[in-house]
DNA sequence: TGTACATCAGTGAACGCGCGTTCACTGATGTAC
DNA sequence: TGTACATCAGTGAACGCGCGTTCACTGATGTAC
């Protein structure tokens, strides 16, 4: 499009822009791509362009890293949606947690990345913050009538845990063939999150 | 020790020199700062001296990489001599393993970086096949009777992404105040371990 | 035991590269009168 | 409605940097006779 009608020199949204470039560079050539110049070449300004809109790069990474979260957040509550309160919308939540972190692998290694170094009090991260605030409900939707404060806590870090350590396992290259003979990336984590104990009250519950 | 003697002109164990080095500057560093030229640098000799033990900067990564790998086996190996058979060995060996992850950061990612793009068959990566045998073996001390092959597969790939996945999200930010409040890290990832239900026979399992 | 010589494991300078960032600039836009 | 001018959002060239890798070299070691 940009051929059809060339891009005036004031860009009108180029923040935006920039945001939506990194994210594609992400998925099509991995993280380490990922550099401020690429990003601007990609979105067809020049290498200093950024800087009227973002301090550094390390800010440009954690506006895309947001964002990710944001697309997250959205994925959970979905699903959170569509599913009946109780175990299966905690099934439901975690699945598509695991199916959007296996389908954006890069970006989700961003959004990794940035959860190590950013907390997500950050006012520039809110999207962080509306995960974290939606797998802790999620796992309230099976809590204990017995369980403290705490346990709940503990309860929704070992079921983040488990979810996230099996969307990194899963890009392994040890898996691919047990992922082959399953039929698939998505067959996969289906398969290994029944045998995962972490989805419901422990002691011989149906369905867990 | 350099300064009271001085390497002489052939350095006699440069290899593994290099890779004691790669392993210090990671730690001391993390993972972004462990270029070749820093290495050798450490290691005391010029930047083309990796390349009469290296082919290039990969396989050096390589090698720091599956050093690892062996010393979380040798970790293994330790919890599975100091526990019962059964679930307390499962669950020493696991316990091990997180430890192993949470205090060795920089080189654990490392680690996962290299399963990430090189198979366990690979010959370069002797280490990292025993820690999968030993993964494997640490689960079926608590398979049941009518477990198919493949359940007992998915089983130990669900016990070690909750393990994995728990060693990772330790590193983010958000958590620090409960591993605060909790007392440390490894009460933290002892007490996350109790609520992760992948320990073991589902139903009612004593100590799980 | 001594010597010639091949081989091995270093050196240090140089290469080209892409990076993040800065700078003086300029074209476009918005506002005051 | 028109004009002067401040402000905004771009440009493009340049900076210094550390990187992986190559190259011709040299010092040390091992081997054959």
């Amino acid at each position: 499009m940009s051929s059809i009608e060339p891009r005036p020199y004031h860009h009108g949204d180029l923040r935006r822009a920039l945001i939506e470039a990194a994210g594609q560079l992400l998925e099509a050539e991995g993280p380490d791509a990922l550099s401020l110049r690429a990003v601007a070449r990609d979105a067809g300004v020049s290498p200093a362009a950024p800087y009227h809109h973002f301090e550094d790069k390390s800010e440009l990474l954690t506006a895309v890293a947001d964002k990710g979260y944001e697309e997250l957040a959205e994925h959970l509550r979905a699903a959170r949606a569509q599913s009946l309160p109780g175990h299966e919308r905690m099934t439901a939540m975690h699945a598509a947690y695991a199916s959007f972190a296996a389908s954006r692998r890069a970006l989700y290694r961003l959004m990794t990345a940035t959860a190590r170094t950013r907390s997500p009090s950050n006012p520039d991260l809110p999207g962080q913050a509306a995960v974290v605030q939606l797998m802790s409900e999620a796992v309230s939707e099976s809590r204990l009538p017995e369980w403290s404060e705490t346990d709940e806590l503990l309860a929704g870090i070992a079921a983040w845990a488990a979810i996230h350590g099996l969307a990194d396992l899963s890009t392994f290259k040890v898996l691919e063939p047990i992922k082959a003979r399953l039929g698939g990336e998505q067959a996969f984590l289906k398969a290994v999150m029944e045998h995962l104990g972490v989805f419901g009250p422990r002691p011989g519950q149906p369905g867990a």
